[in-house]
DNA sequence: AACCAGGAGACAT
DNA sequence: ATGTCTCATGGT
């Protein structure tokens, strides 16, 4: 079996199913993929709170008819408020433009990614993870946690691409259920990184280390 | 009290 | 193509 497939199947055993991304809607997902760029999660949930307690139903146009002003106050807990300001008016004025899922989950996934990419404030990751738990499509999301990870076990090297390593994971993860198999890995690969698997003398029990290069050696690890 | 967190864009080289 | 700087809050 390939390493991708094994981590998953090892996280899967350890931390069981995550049925990720923890937002209510849809919308609220692509708001949360926004705001959580370079940002702790907690720190996005008291954002979405708020936001949450002037606009009960999220939608694209609502909060687009929300001054700037007041939606960066808003938004304030999440950290580089006035620059997702930007980005998330960004994100829902092609939103709006779009159509609305209505149209947009008719078009092909090449398409979406090409159209979120043109948005400003969305990059690969954001891109990606609005095309996995968003619309479902299969798109592996790669992360600082799915390259730190990675990269530790020996599998790749730190200094690789993003591109690179999505088409990797996405090879080693086969053709079947491919939505709900890339859905779980992410999401354990983040579980798993917040609780260990972060510096190498604190993993001697990581429940990687089976699978893991340098377990057992005194090699260093290289540092992305 | 430095360091980090589910990045992306502008700009220089 | 690749590297560096900036953006900001809240928890350890």
């Amino acid at each position: 079996m390939s390493l991708p497939a094994r981590v998953l199947d090892t996280l899967y055993q350890a931390y069981g199913p995550q049925h990720w991304w923890p937002a209510p809607t849809r919308f609220e997902m692509m708001v949360g993929a926004i705001l959580t760029q370079n940002t702790a999660w907690t720190n996005v949930e008291k954002a979405l709170e708020k936001l949450k307690s002037e606009i009960p139903t999220l939608e694209a146009s609502t909060l687009l008819a929300l001054p700037p002003e007041r939606l960066a106050e808003l938004i304030r807990p999440s950290g580089y408020f006035r620059l997702k300001t930007g980005r998330l008016r960004a994100l829902c004025q092609w939103f709006v433009d779009a159509g609305g899922f209505e149209c947009l989950d008719g078009r092909t996934t090449k398409e979406l990614r090409h159209d979120l990419l043109g948005v400003y404030g969305v990059g690969h990751e954001t891109a990606d993870s609005i095309l996995l738990y968003g619309f479902e499509r299969p798109v592996m999301v790669v992360d600082a946690y799915t390259r730190r990870i990675f990269s530790r076990l020996g599998a790749v090297t730190p200094e690789i691409g993003y591109e690179p390593l999505r088409e990797w994971l996405e090879a080693g993860l086969g053709t079947k259920d491919r939505v709900s198999r890339y859905n779980e890995l992410h999401a354990l690969l983040v579980r798993h990184a917040k609780i260990s698997c972060r510096v190498r003398p604190d993993c001697a029990s990581c429940v990687l280390c089976d699978i893991c290069a340098y377990s057992g050696s005194d090699e260093a690890i290289p540092e992305a």
